[in-house]
DNA sequence: GATGAATGAGTGTTCATTCAT
DNA sequence: CATGAATGAACACTCATTCAT
């Protein structure tokens, strides 16, 4: 019953992946904070305490991570906001849980979110076509809650659904960059700006 | 560099005057497109048609082009929003015209703005410390607006102005990226979200 | 550059040192012939048959590559002169060995020699007042020796200490220049300019 | 007898030449102190509050300034080592008169001095054999002087002429570099480095 | 798995020089 | 006379990438 070496690929898997996970981690940490561009590969193994010829063990190139990082970024967005848009809730509950799912993703992969949005135009022609079709699904589905919501009386009839979905969209991204340096939990934020959307800052009155 | 002493006479002044504002206005649009690392002075001057070395006949540094270009996205913003402020009309009405300020000069300097907002990090210490604080006092007088239409009663009592202010630049700021993609005059955007932003999307009902 | 970690065993870290002293020696020759402006890292490459761009592997600068050869080329001057202090003997054997040891180096270190004498005009504040610290020291030294002598009666009484020191090293520092066009031994330059020194040109009679 | 605008050509050639002077002089002084690649044009422009491209009025090239401050540096110095030679004194006070002479020209042509000891190698071609042969024909002349001292007894009869002539020149040439920085008049550096080299340091006992 | 060594391509910058005015 | 404007060539330096070990 020694342990003995294994050397079957699971096992052999398990801490490339792994080791593979913290560099994905440690490229989109960088993205987000100076860019693609101005980012080196060598600020990439300086945060993982590795030399830079070594990540090339890992990633075929600097482009590779981008975009592994921006795939993260994006990964799972339509799936849930399909799922919101398919359930038979109101159409406010509806745009409040978009809204939410929007910015939940803020708490642990703010850099993801941030590379996608800010470095995706470096992206190769292939994958930045792929990412550019998953943004126009979730702002389709946005367009569509909103459009749903004026048909059935719930929002007001003058709505821009196109404007609508863009200036929304706009405000949660902007959440990414601010929300660290505000003392607010992302749920705080997501409730506060679902409420200004819906109801307006002008009181009832 | 600029090295030559400001020749006494106007006439002689005015073609590096001119010639410098062209190189500005193309240094902001390739730091708009490609980012501050992304783009090269050689990109600046082949939209220039001039050679990358005759640049520094009008600049220092690439940074100081930057510099430059930050200056003019955020010159006379502060300066408008205050006059705002000022104006004695009801904070709807100011809130209003902050917005609309806010998104007018997008017709002629988004490039001016977006270097402004994704690349004054690359600054040099003083000017970004210089910048901040123009960014702190625009934002000080959203929350200024927004607090006292809340005390007047104009305003829904629960708001937050803090991240209102927030999510409201937030929003404006976005505008900057895909108004050029989108078939619509600044104006109507203006409007549009000023609506959705003071009424809320919801129906009165 | 050298940023990586200093390898632990001892055997994998000799090949960097020694192709660091190559190049060392290469940038000194250099150095030496053209001055530190008129030489190029290009110029050091090719000596060594390597890119030019491979010297950042093992010097983060042009400029710490000057302060490398300036170290060299002042290495052990100063522990030696103030052994020669230190022993016994009389004042013309102590100036003599003064004299013989300053000449000796150029044999091997005539580039390290020439390059401190000439350029370390160029050398960062810091390290230019280290080296300039230790030309004080050996003047002070060739100055001591002089006026021991003189108070002990070997040298003249009316000689200029200072003066003397300065134009003995002068001349030993010419040596360096003209030494290799000329077909004559180190040794033999050194017990001719010793003579010539303590005994003067004039006959006796 | 109104003075009018003088335009013959005596006239309008004082200021021209006058000027010219005056940028040689400056040129000399940046080249002695930076060295001919240390230092550049604007250096030298900035020193007489010009503007760079106008040097190209007086000069054709930066390589032309050199090879007239060069010319300046050796103007004089073989005809008045010649005229020495040739008058009927002892050895000794021929070999005075050289050092004398050699020193002297450093109160007001330092700069001209140092930049031909140490930049002429940038010389082109021409001007740099040009004054190659000076130097060579003021060293036979310190050679001839020696002989001619060891012959008539008047010199130790085991002096080295060649060894002591590159020794003394390099001597006297360091007195270039040091003397600003000392408080002695160069009349005396010339009296005492003289008897160093005539009577030696060791006292006559 | 990881790294030391090397490199090609490019980057921002300097600088001597030109030339129309 | 002098200068403003421009430029080509070179320069020090960076960086993503490769590859033998």
């Amino acid at each position: 019953m020694t342990r003995q070496v294994q050397s079957d690929d699971r096992a052999a898997a398990r801490p490339l992946r792994k080791r593979r996970e913290e560099i994905v981690d440690a490229a989109a940490r960088v993205f987000a904070e100076r860019g693609y561009h101005g980012a080196s590969t060598q600020d990439i193994a300086d945060l993982l305490g590795m030399r830079q010829a070594s990540l090339y063990y890992y990633f075929e190139s600097k482009e590779a991570a981008l975009e592994e990082v921006c795939a993260r970024g994006t990964a799972g967005f339509v799936e849930t906001a399909e799922a919101i848009l398919k359930n038979g809730s109101s159409a406010e509950e509806r745009l409040r849980a978009l809204l939410a799912a929007h910015i939940k993703p803020l708490g642990d992969r703010a850099d993801y979110m941030l590379t996608f949005l800010n470095e995706r135009k470096w992206l190769p022609r292939e994958s930045r076509r792929r990412v550019g079709r998953l943004s126009r699904r979730l702002e389709a589905i946005f367009e569509r809650v909103i459009r749903e919501g004026m048909r059935n009386g719930e929002f007001r009839a003058d709505l821009n659904p196109r404007l609508t979905t863009l200036a929304l969209l706009g405000m949660m991204n902007s959440v990414a960059i601010w929300h660290h340096r505000e003392n607010v939990t992302l749920d705080r934020i997501a409730d506060t700006l679902a409420d200004l959307v819906l109801r307006g800052a002008a009181s009832d009155a």
